[in-house]
RNA sequence: UGGGGGAUCGUCUAACGGCAGGACGCCAGACUCUGGAUCUGGCUAUCAAGGUUCGAAUCCUUGUCCCCCAGCCA
């Protein structure tokens, strides 16, 4: 990988990195917006997006469907798409940061088109705003931050002028040189557009286009004491890169305006436009830079990167894969209503990808040791397991070694078990997967009670699997051998929040933490080869869930992360029925008698009724239609054969078509070249093909 | 009380003025050596009220609710 903090003069247009990122997008209102001008020719028939990241924190799945938006869009237009480190606050910026964005924007699968920093346009950007000043339309004004408030305004009133608004372009100009010396204090002045204090766009009134800040910045260094605000950055910086479509989320409509009059009041070598979209929310996760940067801060988190983070650097290490985000920014759309997905979406994508592509191996989280009594003891064998189960149709296997004594999963067994449940209980069989039939003949308990081992017999018939009587055995279990296991960790992650919507949660950060979303268990029992599997590497551990292995593993401790659990209907039944018992129903629930089979009651949409008689009297056939309607009669018969099925459906009660089959008739009756009668106007006809129709459908 | 946006199944999201569809979720069933995967069937959706129209989620009017804007952040 080439290093990603500088740009790439090699790369000319966006595309697919190796693993392809190319799921056929669905369709959205951006996409029409983009394909009506390619079609129209109106960049020169060319696409050009950005995505324009503050390096001042970890991208996170938000990000994500911005990526895929942006890249998406170009490399199915054949455009490019930019990486433009969006980088104007020297005090927030870091170089960690832009490391981390370049990685991640590569691991989702896209490359881009040029790689930019808006801090490299600092010189353009100050001749742009030299040329405002010149022409009269930005000025100095060193009113205090507090005042230049009380001087804007509120949403309801009018703005007042600055009293430096009216300075001369001479002054103006000079004052905004010392500025740029670093002769002026921080706070002292800010350059500002010069527009309309009363406008009823708070942005538009005069806003801010460069503060004055003595500050060292990441890459300019000290170059600098003003720095320009993202109004004036973002339009420019798009238009210097021939940007054509500039997408961003929809908080910044306000902006477009103020956007717009940027462009069109500098010399700027293009005219992009400004489009917005809703913006990513998804339960149980938070979406905020700020309070993703609070939980890293104060350690709630191990870092950007841990694997409850919703950042691409956490999903990664947790062992989502980027296909998986990929489907699932495909799958949610894009739109102009704020929402917020559920994270099921999520959980559905990976479980999607990973099932394909995680070989199975067995692992036991929270061991039970069972010994085998009538398997000769010191005997070993070794039973193929295929790394992937007939479904996925990969071919592959690994041996499993089995012996006297294994460890099964302790909630795989109960010494009471509910109704209902396939697995392991006193006197009872299950099917130790791949190898033999077992039944529990003793339980070990401890001296308080507490079930540390058990006894089982094993049905030598059924090695591989299946008894030789053919009889059916309901349960399969996981296990590991005891001799051959090697213990490992595994770090079970479960939401970071307790709460769906913490947006609209009340209380602060910390109590909104889900207490259980990391639980490490240690001891857990591995088959043999997972030791030596690399980091990042994912395996479905059968009937847990997938598991990716951790950077922190080691051969001789191995470290697996919970990616997600496999779906659990038993857990959900279970927990159904615990909860059924716990509290039963207050009263009966309705007999669903007459509920079965009978047809939904459509309840008429309300019409008054002096308009329902208007509609009928249209509808009803007038004496002098009766002619042309002689005319039309076979037209519309023949549409109404054509469309016997539609027909058919219709008398099944789908009345909805209708207007489908009124839309085919007039269709047909144009095509045949029938006319309105002389004197009605052209909705006569329409009017009278409807009234036919009609009367057809019901005379049926 | 200014301006800019938005409202379709539980949740996302489609639908030249002409069959309200898909996905997730949920429910029921089939299948299964993973209670996985897969398959089948199902699920009280066009914010409200008027209007225009043969026909409205779509056009018009009025209203309701939600989001954004008063950083020298982006």
């Amino acid at each position: 990988m080439s290093d990603p903090t500088r740009p790439d003069p090699s790369a000319s247009s966006v595309a697919a990195a190796p693993g392809g990122a190319a799921e056929s997008s669905s369709n959205n209102f951006l996409r029409a917006i983009v394909q009506e001008d390619v079609a129209a020719r109106r960049h020169g028939g060319l696409v050009a997006t950005r995505f324009p990241p503050e390096p001042n924190g970890y991208l996170h799945i938000g990000h994500a469907k911005s990526i895929c938006l942006n890249f998406g869009l170009a490399r199915d237009f054949g455009g490019k798409c930019n990486l433009r480190f969006d980088d104007s606050n020297p005090e927030t910026e870091d170089v960690e940061y832009v490391e981390s964005i370049a990685r991640d924007v590569r691991w989702l699968g896209f490359e881009w088109s040029g790689l930019y920093y808006a801090s490299d346009y600092f010189d353009a950007l100050y001749g742009f705003a030299l040329e405002l000043v010149d022409r009269g339309l930005a000025y100095v004004c060193e009113l205090s931050e507090d005042e230049i408030r009380a001087y804007r305004g509120s949403v309801t009133e009018a703005g007042r002028p600055s009293p430096y608004r009216d300075r001369t372009p001479a002054e103006n100009r000079a004052l905004l040189e010392k500025m740029r010396r670093g002769e002026m204090p921080d706070g002292s002045a800010v350059l500002r557009a010069k527009i309309d204090m009363s406008s009823p766009n708070m942005k538009m009134r005069d806003p801010p286009l460069y503060r004055i800040r003595h500050a060292h910045h990441y890459r300019q260094g000290d170059k600098w004491a003003i720095y320009p605000l993202y109004d004036f950055i973002h339009p420019l910086s798009d238009a210097l890169e021939g940007i054509t479509h500039s997408i961003c989320t929809l908080e910044f409509e306000n902006n477009r305006e103020l956007y717009d009059w940027v462009l069109d009041h500098t010399s700027v070598p293009a005219r992009p436009h400004q489009y917005e979209f809703a913006r990513l929310n998804l339960t149980y996760t938070l979406m905020s830079k700020r309070k993703l940067l609070a939980l890293v801060e104060s350690k709630r988190v191990r870092g950007w990167d841990d694997p409850r983070m919703p950042t691409l650097a956490g999903m990664r290490r947790r062992g989502v894969t980027a296909e998986a985000i990929r489907s699932f920014c495909d799958m949610i759309g894009v739109a102009r209503a704020n929402s917020t997905v559920d994270f099921d979406k999520l959980e559905y994508c990976v479980r999607d990808d990973l099932n394909q592509k995680a070989p199975r191996a067995m692992a036991v989280q929270k061991p039970l040791r069972v010994v085998i009594e009538t398997y000769p003891e010191g005997e070993t064998e070794r039973f193929p397991a295929p790394l992937f189960p007939p479904d996925v149709g990969k071919p592959g296997s690994r041996e499993v070694p089995f012996g006297r004594v294994v460890y099964i999963e302790r909630d795989d067994f109960s010494l009471d078990p509910p109704k209902g449940f396939h697995r392991l209980a006193p006197g009872r069989e299950v099917r130790l997967r791949y190898a033999y039939v077992v039944r529990c003949e003793r339980v070990v308990k401890d001296a308080d009670g507490e079930v540390v081992e058990l006894r089982c017999s094993h049905d030598p018939t059924s090695r591989g699997g299946a008894p030789a009587d053919g009889r059916k055995v309901k349960g399969t279990i996981h296990w590991v051998s005891a001799a051959r296991a090697v213990d490992g960790e595994l770090r079970l992650y479960d939401r970071l929040l307790s709460v769906e919507r913490p947006d609209l949660a009340e209380g602060d950060l910390p109590s909104l933490l889900n207490p259980d979303s990391l639980v490490t268990l240690t001891g857990c029992k591995l088959e043999p080869e997972l030791a030596s599997a690399p980091a990042g590497s994912a395996f479905q551990f059968e009937r847990l869930g997938y598991f990716a292995v951790d950077p922190d593993s080691r051969p001789d401790r191995p470290v697996f992360n919970r990616v997600v659990t496999l779906r659990d209907t038993w857990a959900k039944l279970a927990a159904r029925d615990a909860e059924a018992t716990a509290t039963p129903p207050p009263v009966a629930v309705s007999t669903a008698v007459g509920a079965s089979g009978a047809a939904p009651k459509v309840e008429p949409k309300r019409v008054d009724a002096a308009t329902q008689k208007k509609h009928d009297a249209r509808r009803a056939l007038a004496p002098e239609d009766e002619a042309l309607a002689a005319e039309l009669e076979p037209i519309v018969a023949s549409v109404l054969v054509a469309q016997a099925d539609a027909v058919a459906r219709y008398r099944a009660g789908k009345t909805g078509l209708a207007g489908f089959l009124v839309g085919e008739a007039t269709r047909a009756v144009a095509a045949a070249g029938k006319t309105a009668p002389a004197g009605s106007g052209p909705k006569a006809l329409a009017k009278l093909v409807d009234a036919l129709v009609r009367r057809k459908l019901e005379a049926g």
